[in-house]
Parts: C-alpha cells; structure tokens; sequence
DNA sequence: GTTTGTCGAGACTGCTAGTCTTGTCAAGTG
DNA sequence: CACTTGACAAGACTAGCAGTCTCGACAAAC
C-alpha cells in the first residue's frame, strides 16, 4: 500500500495488479499513473480539511477530475482509499528509536506519537478515519493492521529495554502497549484533556515506575 | 434521563415535560407512556442483540409499535433515543466503592468495570452506541456526558486514595483515570487482547505501584 | 483495424435519518 | 354533547451517500 502502485488494498484481486500471471500478459490501455496519484491526492486533502466531516467518495473523485469508477478499479471501498491516502505519507516503518535506555526511548515514542495529534492536518485525517471505521468494517479491518503495526514497534521497543533488565521480567508488554495507545486514542477522540509534552511525560515515568524491576 | 420521564435528553425542549408554566395548562389527549416505555425496552433490546449492526429508527418503531412520527416527538434524535436507553439501565449514579484502600477500590472499579464488557448485551449495546456515537456529533456529545461521570466516580476514588497518602502528591490522577478507561476502551473497540480479571489485576497494580508515594 | 481494458460522466439502486401528511383517537372545555 | 387540542399509527416523502451499471471515447497491443 501507498506509493506508486495501486495495490489496492489486502484481499482485493485487484484488475491491474501483474494482471494473472497465465493467459495473456496484458493488452488494452494501460492504467493512467496521473489519475491514481490525483485519488490519493484529493482523499488527503479532504482528508486534512474535512475535520470530522465525512468525505465522499463523489467529493473525491470530483476533486481529483475522475470518474468515480476509476476510484472504485482500484479501490475495493472508501475506507481502503483513505487509508491508503493517509499511509501513503505516513511512515509505513514505524521504527521506535534504539538509545540504548528504555526512558529515553519510550519518552521519544509517546511524545511523538502525541505530538503527531496536534498537527491539524494529520489529526483531521486521523479523526475522519476513525469515524469511517466505525461505520465501515472493510475499513476498521484495514485500521487493524495499522494500529498493529505500531503497536509492535512499541512492543519491540520495550522488549528492549525489559532484556536491559530495564523492565520487571513478568512485566505485560501488551498492557504498556495498550495504555499508551488507550490514553492516546481516549483523548484523541474525546479531546477532554490533552495530549501535550507534559502528559507523554507524565505517562513514560509512570509506565516505567509502575513496571520497573527491583 | 431515564426512567419514566420522558425528559428528552439535554438541550431539547421537550414538548411533554410539564408544558410551559404560562398559558394553557395542558388539553389534548395525554401521551402514552406505554409507547415511550416500548420504544425504551425495543431500543434497548435491538441494541443488545445488534452487535456493531447500526440499529434503524425504523426497526425501533417497528418493534415497539409506534409510529416513527412518536419516537421524534420524544427524543431529538436516533441517538439520543439509544443513549437514553442505556443509561435506562445503566446505573446512573456510578459510584466508586470505598473500603478505605485504594488497592481495592481501584481494583474492583476496574474489574467491574471490564466485566461489564464480557456481558454479551451490555457489550454489543455499547459497541453499537460507540459506532453510532461515530457518525452522529448528537449523541457524541450525549456520550461525553455518560463518560465524564464515570471518570469522575473514578477520580475521586483516586483522590481519596491520594489524600490516604496512597498515592504520590503529585500523581497525574486525570492521567491514571484515562489510562483506565483507555486501555478499557481501545482493548474492547479494537478486541485485538483480552479484558479479562488478569488484565485488571495487572493494571491496577501498575498504576498504583507507577504513581505511588515514596 | 480489431481487440481489450481504462477513462470520465453520470444515471441508477438501496439504505437510512429525519420531515411531513393524513386520518384517528383521547382528554379536557363550554 | 359538540368542540378543541394534542398524541397517535401509518406511511409517503426528501436528502445524502456507497456502491453498481451503462455508455461512448480512447489507448495500447497484436
């Protein structure tokens, strides 16, 4: 997913990808490149200023001087061209720093990932996003896999610094995992209390206190 | 909101609850309560058994008899028909228990509170509200309302712990009640790990021991 | 130049929230 | 009792959107 090849998401047979294998290798007009880079283009832009608003798959391809059935080749639904669109910029190894101390580390993870919600383009697209999952399973599945890739750069990144003795040895990794995505997504989508430097402080010492050794 | 006053949830001038003081007392046939409390239970029952399917206005009436007409009459919207048919239920005043250490408490509130999403009804009513909560900016806001009381309940079971000294002066007890209902809410919408009473047990020792005193 | 697949455009289906209409029924008022 | 007023069930209707289908044009291979 993201860059130039349409790849349309997991599970979707998609029309051009290497077209079958057997039969014929390909024949007929070929995929327009400049059409499938104005989809993603459009999707994130609405994406960035929709703030909540839900994007239409209409608005797209409207935006992008398409059919909407070009979108729909490549794409199996919406969701998966907005997620597509945002995981085409977004850095799809989400590797934590290796400092060689855990706080250091796990600070540098949550301040940023906090720190990304403050960013008013990002934090529209990953608001809309949410909401679309909620009422779109093919999208909430797709979501699944992005949250789970973040999760396991975290999770590596404590199993770190747990093997630097850094971390109680029967400490949960997956529960620190999850209070760190919990209090990130909690806020995130309530916006009760904020996701502010002092906050990701805040919850690196308390993670660690909370589950160090000794 | 809840129980037999119709009450039609914050904000709405409500067409029943007590007709303006001035003018006319009332005339005119009085309404049903027998159609409000079926719109209630048929609310609630197809929110129980819906699991993440959206519940149709149409179905609610359908179900309870009525008319859609009498349903908008009541309630400014679908949800806040769903909302006020949880919180029906739902324990409204959402008290903390206190047994005098914070240990305890915190651990019940939180066990209780995990268990609640291993009942099958209660789990798909919630998981349906927190989707329909998704698209509607209506009942999100509603939802706000039913979070922030039990993080309130939760606070001050913290508070209470902190003025025992049970927890550090400068604890961050906004942040510790949102790593609750966090992980709670980010483990049972994305049902990736379990909420089960080893889940609680870990967590909670974890906040105390990362936010304790000494 | 024929075949095959892509393209833009837009009509169309199906679903649902919320409104409007209609005819009926119940509870007070004179 | 007649009349007024508001609640009621039923269901037609509007509006918005996802996803499908159709159509005529076009481009690449053979």
């Amino acid at each position: 997913m993201s860059g130039t090849e349409p790849q349309a998401a997991q599970g979707h047979d998609d029309p051009a990808a290497e077209q079958a294998p057997p039969g014929r290798p390909h024949t007929g007009r070929r995929r327009n490149e400049a059409a499938h880079r104005a989809i993603l283009d459009a999707a994130l832009n609405l994406l960035a200023d929709s703030d909540g608003t839900p994007v239409t798959i209409d608005a797209i391809a409207r935006t992008a001087g398409v059919g909407k059935q070009t979108v729909y080749r490549w794409w199996p639904s919406k969701g998966a061209v907005l997620l597509d669109a945002l995981t085409d910029r977004a850095d799809q190894d989400v590797r934590g720093p290796d400092t060689g101390t855990l706080r250091t580390d796990l600070h540098a993870f949550v301040a940023t990932t906090f720190d990304a919600a403050q960013r008013s383009t990002t934090a529209s697209a990953l608001r809309t996003l949410a909401r679309e999952a909620a009422r779109d399973p093919h999208l909430a599945e797709l979501m699944q896999t992005f949250t789970a890739t973040r999760r396991t750069a975290l999770r590596e990144l404590l199993s770190r610094g747990r093997e630097r003795g850094e971390l109680a040895d029967d400490a949960d990794l997956d529960l620190i995992v999850d209070q760190v995505y919990g209090v990130f997504w909690y806020r995130f989508l309530l916006g009760h209390a904020p996701l502010d430097p002092g906050a990701a402080e805040r919850l690196t010492d308390a993670l660690i206190t909370g589950n160090g050794s000794a």
